[in-house]
DNA sequence: CCACTGACGCGAC
DNA sequence: CGTCGCGCCAGTG
């Protein structure tokens, strides 16, 4: 992971980001998820904002979406588009935007910590 | 320093 | 069940 534009260097930006880069191909967490697994899990809007910010292509932030299934937003070129291509060509079915939880969500959010 | 705001969550209705 | 609205944290203006 790195920093692209360089303000965003926060402890927790960078936290968000090595959380994110541990989801496995084919496998989805939600935004809470990843603000559980960095120890602020009431911080979920910002993980959100955090990942909004991204620009960096080489992190897969696609694979953070909503806790209700919808895959939500992305930041990047393409919108909501190019995140469910993305998941669509890792294996990860999406009908309507939306992603089936019980079956591609990451088995434990251990995984996601260091 | 104060106020706004966002790729959200979830309890109420 | 579907929708609506308030709440949340931290960074940015």
């Amino acid at each position: 992971m790195k920093r692209i534009k360089s303000k965003i260097n926060t402890q927790l930006w960078y936290e968000v980001y090595a959380a994110t880069q541990r989801i496995p191909p084919g496998t989805v967490a939600t935004y809470a998820d990843v603000a559980r697994a960095i120890g602020r899990p009431r911080a979920w809007r910002h993980v959100g904002t955090v990942l909004g910010m991204n620009r960096d292509p080489a992190t897969p932030c696609h694979r953070v979406i909503r806790s209700d299934g919808f895959v939500g937003g992305f930041g990047m070129p393409g919108s909501t588009r190019e995140k469910v291509r993305r998941l669509c060509r890792e294996g990860v079915a999406v009908t309507a935007e939306r992603v089936d939880l019980r079956r591609y969500r990451i088995p434990s959010p251990r995984i996601l910590r260091a």
